[in-house]
DNA sequence: GATAAAGTGGGAAAAAGTGGGGAAGTTTGG
DNA sequence: CCAAACTTCCCCACTTTTTCCCACTTTATC
């Protein structure tokens, strides 16, 4: 599972140190890989572990294309995949048009998520939710 | 599986490279030529792997001839498509046709979509779904 | 404080992308 | 029917990006 914020430099190269937690998370199942996608409600990057992102496509492959609405998320939601490998050093290059959708200039922050993790631009991220009533008010609806 | 988006230059003969990692899918069905046609909803191309192709061609050949709409479909879908081979440098040259069609000038988008992928010129193509609502919406009669 | 682990920076080789020359083939216009 | 103009294709060369490797600094651990 991967937990906690972890904030690293973003290099020249526009390289990353994956958090060591989190690459125990994914050692642990083996994995060296990551697939990165850009957020669609946030400018945020997502990172699934990539027999999760299998998951998650397969879903949404199934989907049907004749609906408007269904292939313009495919297409924003699939284009914005791309697998990335951990190097040795346990960094990843992100992909300079995701670089830019997150705008990830100099310091990116790893927000866990359980199965999955978000990266943001430090500067974006905002520490507190901006209208907690409102997530009280729905929360209510689930929980 | 084509994921991602890359952005690449047309060149002054209307050259452009294919990313490495589209060429690697077609490599690995070994295959060197590309099926493109023009999108009917949107200005864009959309690439198919030959036999994807195939099979897409079938199943619209299959549809009844004597509704009106079908035969539009047709018509169109069918009679924009070209085969366009793969050079030494990976790149393809696109037809004037649907270069116009596409409004391809400076420089192309290609945008992964799973088993095939389309062609924007970058200029159109629009960061973020323009409803994000009402994809909301619509996702949640699915999922 | 010593040792190990995590994070950071940069150099060099390889791969990907870009631009252009020129031969072969097509089209256009006299 | 032939020549000029244009397009397509194949090749080579250059630039940029990515990958791989090594080394240094900082933080954590005992």
């Amino acid at each position: 599972m991967f937990r906690g914020r972890y904030a690293h430099a973003i290099d020249g190269k526009g390289r990353v140190s994956i958090p060591s937690k989190f690459r125990e998370v994914l050692n642990g199942r083996g994995q060296n890989t990551l697939m990165l996608t850009n957020d669609l409600w946030d400018p945020c990057l997502v990172a699934f572990p990539l027999d999760r992102w299998l998951e998650e496509e397969k879903k949404i492959q199934a989907l049907p294309d004749l609906v408007r609405e269904v292939r313009v998320y495919k297409r924003h939601f699939i284009s914005g995949a791309q697998e990335c490998s951990i190097d040795r050093q346990g960094r990843i290059l992100i992909p300079p048009s995701l670089r830019e959708f997150a705008q990830l200039n100099r310091e990116a922050l790893f927000v866990g998520l359980g199965d999955k993790f978000e990266i943001w631009s430090t500067d974006l991220w905002q520490p507190r939710p901006e209208d907690p009533e409102a997530i009280l008010r729905v929360l209510q609806q689930y929980l």
